[in-house]
DNA sequence: TATAAGTTTTAGCGTCGTCTAATTCGACAC
DNA sequence: GTGTCGAATTAGACGACGCTAAAACTTATA
């Protein structure tokens, strides 16, 4: 398993999780930022080695082996992200890119010792589940997207996506950080939503609304208490 | 700067203060377990970027820029060796394959949390000197082989070469760890060494006692009291 | 249902780092 | 001086991974 391989795998996993199976050429490429043909002989070569099933023209889809690996680097990538803010003093907007360069170079040995330093956590510092020792993919933790919260909620901030390093930086100052509880305010017709947080009000536009989750309030029951979309 | 020519440059780095420049390509290739025609085309490649001078069929030598990048590296190698035995409780026969892999994807950032974690240190956990954040070549530490001390002689072990896992182990477990004070209690003609510690004995083969760096204790003058081999 | 638009794959190529086999070089002995 | 032998380089190949341009497939639409 090359560290190509890896982030591979690890993009179709989040790419399940986010849009389910069968993910496409294309959506892969685009996370990491490659060429479609570049992606396709890669996937042909997941394929052959039984990492992945692949329907030509129409997506691949994770096999077990392929997952367990998956969450392996996913494991890793987390556990360096909670070691970095915990024992070195990052923020939890820095340590994304440190840990996606370490997730593929840590032994076995690295991560017991780091997961003991830290007591195994349950979660990164963006609020993400870290994958247990077993690799098993990390049971829902009844979050969902700020985007689908409806005027009036109050509602946990459960996770932040660590994809981009300027808007974490952003939500940080603004004080929308994990566990913080925020009202929605406002969702406006194209999806700004604005939410009051810290005695302050701050509008998000709905690309970054959506990449943060939230949870009831523990008064809530955890059932989204509006429709979502059709459904 | 590959993960690769880092490797290179690191070695020869080592070489050239073990046995002084021009470093051959044979040299190169035995430490890093490279075929002479491999390292013969990577010398090429860092020629064209001025890291070293090379003359054909001679040997080579680091330019400054070469050197400066080497230092880098060593840097992070011995800083994360530190960190990993000071922080993470690995022994320090275990700390070297490690730090091997990380020193290429470590970030700046990460280099001055670690160094400003442990205090800025001066030695790694083999005794061997940190380059400095300036990236000069650490000076001469006065220490010596352990083959060059004559019977009779008491000395403080300085550094032990982090080569050899299973050497490592062994000296560990002999109570030969940097900081410890031996006598030299024989020198046999091929080589073995004998040294008193804690009360025991032990011996080593020329070629373990040769990796295994000694300084006077605080009583002698640092001069190796015995010709060394001719001079 | 035919075609256009968008996606995916195929074809073909370049770079990096590695190898083996063949050749060339340099130094030392005679 | 010349021959020989070990060290180094050249020649040629390969696998991994990336790209662009062209062809093929899917799907939506008219």
């Amino acid at each position: 398993m090359s560290d190509v391989m890896e982030d591979y795998l690890k993009a179709i996993y989040v790419l399940e999780s986010e849009e389910g199976p069968p993910v496409s050429t294309s959506a892969i490429a685009d996370r990491l930022g490659k060429t479609p043909p570049t992606v396709t002989s890669m996937l042909e070569k997941l394929a052959d080695r039984e990492l992945i099933h692949r329907e030509k023209y129409k997506g691949v889809e994770l096999s077990d082996d392929g997952r367990t690996l998956a969450l392996e680097v996913l494991r890793h990538h987390r556990l360096i992200e909670a070691y970095l803010a915990e024992h070195l003093g990052y923020s939890w907007s820095e340590v994304h890119d440190e840990a996606d360069t370490l997730e593929h170079h840590i032994s076995e040995e690295f991560e017991r010792r780091v997961a003991a330093s830290l007591d195994d956590p349950a979660v990164d510092p963006h609020g993400d589940p870290i994958p247990g020792i077993d690799l098993e993919p990390p049971a829902d933790d009844g979050s969902r997207p700020l985007t689908t919260a409806a005027v009036g909620d109050r509602v946990v901030i459960a996770r932040v996506s660590d994809r981009d390093d300027e808007e974490l930086e952003y939500l940080d100052r603004a004080g929308i950080v994990p566990g913080t509880t925020v009202e929605v305010v406002d969702v406006a017709p194209f999806g700004m939503v604005t939410v009051a947080v810290d005695g302050g009000e701050q509008s998000l536009p709905e690309s970054v609304a959506a990449s943060v989750r939230v949870r009831a309030t523990e008064a809530d029951n955890g059932v989204p208490d509006e429709e979502v979309s059709g459904a």
